[in-house]
DNA sequence: ACAATAAGCTATAGTGACTTTAGCAATAGG
DNA sequence: CCTATTGCTAAAGTCACTATAGCTTATTGT
């Protein structure tokens, strides 16, 4: 029988966090002690563990709700979760391609900033005009 | 003199987005017309594109008020903004590593995922397990 | 001049994934 | 047995918006 404390630390989740889960049903309703006070069985801690690397992985909590489901019902196919980790897949990366042209960018901002006061600064500047900008947002104006 | 909803399609900023940030008072108050409509000048459209680059860049709208009262007192260092933007930098940096890592381990789910029903379903597998995890969060467990 | 439509207004609530706070009660360790 | 730690609930706060409802103002066409 664990605590929530110690479900916290083995899984590095905020006690809160935890309730949390419970609150939103991702987490089931563990038992009680005498006290009043929740009691979890080592599935709740693998439950929790799903949960948390599924979240460090990206996944939404409502991707991993579906995830869940699917765990639960071991017949159903795989291609559900397939295309739920596809899904994910193609996100990261398009978040991958939109840093590294903000990377690109902040950098030149800071390379190129030499002068001594805001006047002269070219990161204000930078920021001021998207003349130059890497990114493949819309210039502003006409 | 612009309307607000000129000013939202020169910018590409919902007009909702736009009264958001006068409530929070990155914003001016702009003038009114005689019916209480919005009414914004040319320097009103670079404030907003400025908060909207930043913004694309990352920012916190926290740190965009740092830069604006930076580039409203241009006698001040430049380097306040370079250390703002040093941090940006610091954090996409750290952002793009973290996606590197789930994108690799994404990728090795579902290149291994083979099996047709759940209960050889690696995706769910591997997100139920932390050892072959490539992602640098504490492990589960003792 | 007038009707229809588009655009704007305020105030409020909702989103996601938590985090924080206040004010207590239970449990563990010495 | 006392104290420190941990746990409890309920509610509000966070960030950066987004959406809704119900209304008013402005523009466009006839």
């Amino acid at each position: 029988m664990l605590t929530i404390g110690t479900l916290s630390k083995k899984t590095g989740t905020k006690v809160q966090t935890i309730r949390y889960y419970e609150q939103i049903g991702v987490m089931n309703e563990p038992g009680r002690s005498a006290g009043g006070q929740r009691r979890y069985f080592e599935e709740d801690l693998d439950r929790l563990a799903f949960i948390r690397h599924s979240r460090q992985l990206g996944f939404s909590l409502e991707s991993i709700r579906e995830l869940l489901d699917l765990s639960d019902n071991p017949s159903r196919s795989c291609a559900d979760a397939d295309v739920i980790a596809r899904r994910q897949l193609t996100q990261v990366e398009r978040r991958i391609k939109r840093l590294q042209a903000l990377k690109k960018e902040l950098k030149r901002m800071i390379t190129e900033c030499e002068g001594n006061s805001v006047a002269e600064c070219k990161i204000i500047e930078v920021l001021r005009d998207h003349s130059e900008c890497l990114t493949e947002h819309q210039n502003i104006g006409d």
